[in-house]
This record gives structure tokens, sequence and C-alpha cells, in this order.
DNA sequence: TTGTTACTTTGTAATCATTACAACTTGATG
DNA sequence: CATCAAGTTGTAATGATTACAAAGTAACAA
């Protein structure tokens, strides 16, 4: 999955969010670092670069970008919320052992499920856990 | 989905825990409140008849519950984490109007993602949210 | 029935992610 | 460049969950 940087600057243009520094580069870190961080690790991901960042301010971006669309929260683990910049329907896997998180494509409107007809539909989530290949191979299960 | 209560105690003999007091008023708070509760919601049912009854030990009990595979944890809101004594594989709306939570039936094997091959998967979860039928015919959306 | 003991419960304190707040700073517009 | 609404920052508050140690109890055997 490919975002481009420029396209999502013009959105923010679009919806009049300002270009503050902070806020371009909580974006440039969640698209070069396409692992699902969390706001900590943003945080300290970008401290070198921006020592005066306050985590006040990237949890302020990180709700200023849920809100007008362009990354998504992702809540697997009850206390920890994940962050991404790929904002298509798509599942995630976690890995138990090394706590990676895999993409994978799944064709979501599969489930039509009868029994929410009426129901409006927002936000679909699909996610699993368990190991992955490579900690299988290593004998980490 | 009907649990039946009995078994649920055999269950517990089976895997060698006890069954405290309060043990057996968490399991039968849960199959008589098919609300998929928080901890405290647990906690706050349970105050009246069980007075000396404390957080921890709901906590506590939750916690052997999960481990024991007699209940199931949901994680759809980042602050609120929900328990389900329906173990089987099910999907969970949760209408963002009046806050309930729905069940629905899935297959969940629809989505044999060829990208997980060679993964072990542990534990399937799919969430919607969105607004459900009575509140939309409330006017609430 | 009683005694033993490991497991469980309880209240309190600690933890930790997230949010509230108010003073200060800055992006955007003309 | 001047203006000011919006954004940033540090600190304090919040709230769910966990840690801990003392007191209580379920299970089992005698
Ligand atoms: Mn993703
Ligand atoms: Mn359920
Ligand atoms: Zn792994
Ligand atoms: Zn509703």
């Amino acid at each position: 999955m490919k975002v481009n940087f420029e396209s999502l600057i013009d959105e923010l243009k679009n919806k009049k969010i300002r270009l503050s520094h902070q806020r371009l580069k909580v974006l440039e870190y969640l698209t070069t670092n396409y692992n699902h961080p969390t706001a900590d690790q943003i945080y300290n991901g970008l401290h070198d670069e921006v020592p005066t960042l306050s985590k006040t301010t990237v949890y302020n971006t990180l709700s200023s970008l849920l809100d007008a669309g362009l990354i998504r929260a992702i809540n697997i683990e009850d206390n920890e919320v994940r962050y991404d910049i790929n904002t298509h329907d798509h599942g995630h896997f976690k890995c138990e052992s090394c706590k990676n998180i895999y993409d994978f494509n799944i064709d979501i409107d599969l489930f039509e499920a009868d029994q929410l007809s009426g129901f409006e539909i927002n936000d679909k989530n699909v996610f699993f856990k368990g190991t992955c290949r490579s900690c299988i191979a290593d004998g980490k299960e």
C-alpha cells in the first residue's frame, strides 16, 4: 500500500486544516512508518527531529487527522491504540509473539449480514490474532 | 444465543477453577445480561446482591474466565473492554447513537486471506460501527 | 466434621495512556 | 507586516486497570 504525501497535503488544504510543522511531521512519520505505530511511538520517533514536540500535540494531531478521515485508529489490544495511514478497507493480523501487525486484503462486503438490514454501517473492522509465519519458523509459537 | 449456566460450572470444574461465590455471581451476571457489559457494569450490577464484592475481584475473575476460554473480551472502543459469554464466532455491531452492541452471524471462514498462509490464527474478530435500525427510526442518526 | 493449605478476595496504592486547561506561539489571509 | 483564530506546549487531572499484602475460603483428605 502506497500513500502519497503530496495528496495528503492537498486533502488537508481542502479541509481547511492548517499545515503546521508538527502536523506535517506526524503525517510524514505515518507515511514512512507503515507499522501501525502508537501515539507514543510517533512521539519518540519524532523526538530527535522535533525536540520541542509535545505528546499532547501528537494526540491532538492524531485526533484531527482521524476527524478528517486521513488516518484510521486500530483497537486490537485494550491498552494501546495504533494508527494507520491506510484508510482503505483491509484486515489486520497481530502476531502475539513478535507483536507485529500485518495487513491483509479482505473482501469485506462478503458478509452481508442480513441481521443488520436497516442498519447504517459506517465502519468495518476485521482483525485476527495468532502467530506469524516467521515466528513459527523460528519456533516461537 | 443460549448459554447453559450448569455447563459453565462443569467447565470450571474440569479446568480446576474454584467455584467461589464471586466467580459464580460474575458468571451468572454474564449469562443473564447479554449486553456485553464492561467490568464496571458487572461490578455495579452485582453490588446490591454482593455488597462486599470488590472491583479487583471482578477484574481477576474476568481474567481467569478469559484464560479458561469461558468468555471473550471485545475491544471496540479504546477506553472500554466489554465481555461476552458467547464464545462462538460472531460479529458485533456498535450503534454510535444508543451505544448498544448487537450480535450478528458471520461466516468468518469466508475470508481465507491467502496472504496469511503459513500463519497460525487463534482469534478472529469482526466489528462494525454505525447507527442501528431503531435509532434510525427515531431519527437519531 | 475438622484441619490444612493453596487459591481467592479485598482495599488501597500505583501505573499509565489519554484528556483538560491556560498561557504562549504561529499559519493564513489580506 | 498586522491580525487573530487556530495550534502548541507543559502541567495537572482523569479513569481504567494492575500490583500488592493481609485476611478469608474452597477443596480435599483424614
Ligand atoms: Mn493497516
Ligand atoms: Mn457477542
Ligand atoms: Zn511474529
Ligand atoms: Zn442505536
